[in-house]
DNA sequence: GCCGTTTTCGGCCCGACTGTTTTCAGTCG
């Protein structure tokens, strides 16, 4: 940000994002070693320069050149870049012409009608810049994936509803799943754009058009969520929605891909390069794919480029096209393929819903199990049991089991608080009752690092800990995750064969799905759980399989794939302790039908 | 600042839209 508000080269300022991000994408532990090793420079995007900056920052905390570019420029300009319209280049000249530093400087200029005079701005910049600044807080937020699946489903359905329209998709960091959205990407094949255009800019959830033309709208929906639309033509279709869904750093890799191989690659086609090259000189731009290569969806496409098939979750450009070259990649976990789900709560805690009606809400899925886990003495905030009303509850959940009443199987667990020592909050021999215990962490949120660590880690290793809840407690967009070294927490549990939640809650979605992939080969299991306070928020669960297939999990590390015969065998050895190390060896093809155990 | 099966120099993705221009620069995605 700096680098560009100086007006330094554009390239050199992209080499620097491209760095960050890789940095961003190793683990602490690995950006140590390469550092200690030198051997930062062989990932591709950082260099001598950035390897040796690196590590000066690493070593020492602090970067002089970091240091002296902070000091050339006044630290409050850096916030003007979040106004929405305003880029380096407008900046600088606001700065350089008005003297403007700050934003508040900026409201004064504009209202004085200093900013309408400066060569290239006017009355409407003037005015676009205040309403920017008055909204920046609502339209910079980003919105849980959730929220955004709500605003656009409707919109999406009623865009595939209309005559003119053959396809219709939602692209993006949403179609990617990503935890949070900033906004929405909707693509449409259609030979008549206009009706289409129309349709959308006219929408009761519509607040503002900012952009209306030929071939695309920008309007800013009520709740402050942008929303792009894209028109195209049913050909270009395949190439916009892969162009569109990204990331950044995939589409680079794909045209750098395509480059090689003698193609010349945008969201409007492929095209061969030389072909590209002379037409584009000729005619500008859009032209230049006229001859492009015929495809039919985003299939063809890869293939093209002699990949196998890439799921838009793992387009992250994390070496999922390497993968796609040998057809490596995972196949990824199905909603299709969970079986149950342990971690909900009931009214017996803070649940809004009976045993009995979670029950049947978990049958209506067709799961074959639910495991119940309230609450432990210590959540007082959430009404935890004592061990009086645990007692109470479990024989609550046998008598369901022996009723058959339900075509799912129940099992009983417990919610149990790591206490800030890291003791477990009930006693072994209740523990020893139960069928699986989730360990979570709810109070001392902000202990430092290593003690949060040691904590964690001491209650996976207490013999009667199933699984992990919520790794950090972090809530998306509102609270950090508590501060904890995750790479000695993962190789706990797999030394100690405890599970790692995903807990599936929209605003949780923890563990993160960026740890997910390394901590899956070195052998973490992983249980997808809803975390349901309500039987509706049992439906969660699908949020949970969208982050784990973003964390490249396929169905033999995640624990509620398995069926209802095979849990209830790993639980009774784990139990006996005849388990160590995990589950993975239990492969679910070879084993019983669990439908004969219910 | 990074990179190399055209290269160690000379490239680096590119088109739509807006507002300001009077043919285009800046921003955005």
């Amino acid at each position: 940000m700096l680098l560009e508000l100086k007006g330094d080269n554009p390239f050199k300022i992209r080499a620097y994002q491209a760095g960050a991000r890789v940095v961003e994408s190793l683990s602490e532990e690995e950006l140590t070693r390469r550092i200690d090793a030198g051997t930062l420079e062989e990932i591709k995007g950082i260099g001598e320069a950035l390897a040796g900056k690196i590590g000066e920052l690493h070593r020492s905390g602090k970067l002089d050149f970091y240091e002296k570019l902070r000091g050339s420029i006044p630290e409050s300009l850096r916030e003007l870049l979040q106004i929405s319209g305003l880029g380096p280049k407008k900046i600088r000249a606001l700065h350089g012409q008005l003297g403007v530093t700050s934003v508040a400087d900026l409201v004064k200029a504009c209202t004085d009608g200093r900013v309408a005079e400066l060569a290239g701005f006017g009355e409407k910049s003037q005015e676009k810049i205040l309403a920017a600044i008055h909204h920046r807080e609502a339209y910079a937020r980003r919105h849980l994936w959730l929220s955004a699946w709500e605003e656009a489903e409707p919109l999406l359905a009623g865009l595939r509803g209309l005559p003119q329209v053959e396809q219709a998709e939602v692209c993006g960091s949403f179609r990617r799943r990503m935890e949070t959205v900033g906004d929405l990407d909707f693509l449409v094949a259609t030979l008549e754009p206009r009706p289409v255009v129309e349709w959308f800019v006219t929408r009761p959830v519509v607040q503002e058009i900012t952009a209306q033309g030929e071939t695309k709208a920008s309007v800013r929906l009520q709740s402050g969520l942008q929303a792009d639309l894209r028109l195209v033509s049913p050909a270009q279709f395949p190439f916009t929605l892969h162009h569109l869904t990204g990331s950044k750093d995939h589409n680079v890799q794909m045209r750098q891909r395509a480059l090689a191989r003698g193609w010349s690659m945008s969201e409007w086609g492929l095209s061969p390069v030389e072909q590209a090259v002379a037409m584009r000189q000729e005619e500008g731009g859009r032209r230049a794919h006229e001859q492009t290569r015929a495809i039919r969806d985003e299939a063809g496409l890869f293939a093209q480029l002699g990949l196998a098939y890439i799921p838009p979750e793992l387009r992250e450009g994390l070496g999922e096209i390497e993968l796609a070259e040998k057809s490596a990649l995972p196949r990824l976990v199905e909603e299709a393929d969970i079986r149950g789900v342990f971690h909900n709560h009931t009214t017996w805690s803070d649940g809004h819903n009976t045993l009995a009606e979670m029950a049947a809400a978990a049958e209506a899925f067709g799961w074959e199990y639910l495991g119940i886990a309230d609450h432990s003495a210590a959540s007082v905030q959430a009404q935890g049991l004592d061990e009086k009303r645990l007692h109470e509850q479990i024989a609550e959940i046998r008598a369901l089991n022996l009723a058959q009443k339900f075509n799912t199987y129940l099992f009983a667990g417990t919610e149990c608080d790591i206490r800030p020592d890291g003791r477990l909050d009930y006693g072994d021999e209740l523990l020893a009752e139960l069928d699986y215990v989730v360990i979570s962490v709810h109070s001392a949120l902000q202990q430092n690092r290593e003690d949060m660590t040691r904590r964690i880690v001491r209650g996976i290793e207490h013999p009667a800990a199933t699984m992990l809840g919520h790794l950090t407690g972090r809530l998306l967009l509102e609270r950090e995750g508590c501060d904890v070294d995750v790479d000695r927490v993962i190789d706990a549990a797999i030394a100690n064969g405890v599970v790692m939640e995903l807990n599936a809650n929209p605003w949780r979605l923890d563990m993160d799905w960026r740890h997910w992939r390394k901590a899956a080969e070195k052998g973490l299991i992983c249980c997808i759980n809803p975390d349901a306070h309500t039987a509706a928020g049992l439906a969660h669960f699908r949020l949970g399989v969208g982050t784990a297939r973003k964390g490249w999990l396929t169905k033999n590390s995640i624990l509620n794939t398995r069926s209802l015969a095979e849990v209830k065998r790993w639980l009774e050895q784990r139990r006996a302790g005849a388990v160590h190390g995990g589950i993975a060896a239990g492969r679910p093809e070879q084993s019983t039908n669990g439908k004969l155990h219910k």
